[in-house]
DNA sequence: GTAACTGCAAATCCTTTGCTATGGA
DNA sequence: TCCATAGCAAAGGATTTGCAGTTAC
């Protein structure tokens, strides 16, 4: 695989944020390092980074697929607002399998109301 | 809201199923039941059946959405098949808060290679 | 009776893909 | 040099929406 430009300012804008940006907020942001980019060197290179591990996916509960940088860590969702805040220090214990399935990683998302979206209700 | 014909079938589907299915899946159940129901019903039913917290949603790792009944469990999402399945003696305590922000649910994927998928290797 | 919901079809939006050109190794 | 990747634009697929008719309450 070859380390085109374009696939460097993709990686580079996902490690380098914890906005958890979706194709179109990396696309914009993209732009801005090489505004002839295209959204489908943004997709293209989006599959084949999820594929080789170099980044995550995460579902934000509405349509949209966002993007991840890849460490080891979780997150808290904001059912209103759905911002997605880091979380380092959950306590959970990787099980080895679930039965007969070997367990290889796991996610874990935590569900509620964030600090600001609490004072609006 | 009205319970309608197509709603309760639906509902009825993702309640006594445990296929996870997608909205295709779903469509092509529900004409099973009702063969002039829509795909603009379906999607409309689900959308307002999973912002009532009447079902849930999973993503499947793929470019899908599934969907599942509302119960207290917890999944195992094969990475090469895609198949998941419910897991309802996990572990894991929920916390009250995440810093400030306030936790009220909280989903767990274990990720790995389901029992079949290990066989093929 | 009437407002919410449906079926249908068209519109919209997101993502993928075919093609030719470009650039990384 | 040469093959993977880019840009562009068109195609494809999933989801939403407008409208007229239907149905739950």
């Amino acid at each position: 695989m070859r380390r085109s430009m374009q696939r460097k300012i993709i990686l580079d804008i996902i490690n380098n944020s914890n906005e958890h940006l979706d194709a179109y907020g990396l696309y914009y942001a993209a732009r801005e390092k090489l505004s002839r980019i295209s959204l489908g060197t943004i997709y293209r290179n989006l599959k084949s980074l999820v594929d080789t591990g170099e980044i995550d996916v995460i579902y934000d509960g509405t349509d949209k697929l966002r993007y991840d940088k890849r460490e080891d860590h979780q997150h808290f969702l904001c059912t209103k607002c759905h911002k997605i805040i880091d979380i380092y220090d959950l306590d959970f214990k990787k099980p080895t399998n679930y039965k007969d399935n070997k367990v290889v990683s796991y996610k874990i998302v935590l569900e509620g109301l964030c600090e600001n979206c609490q004072k609006e209700e």
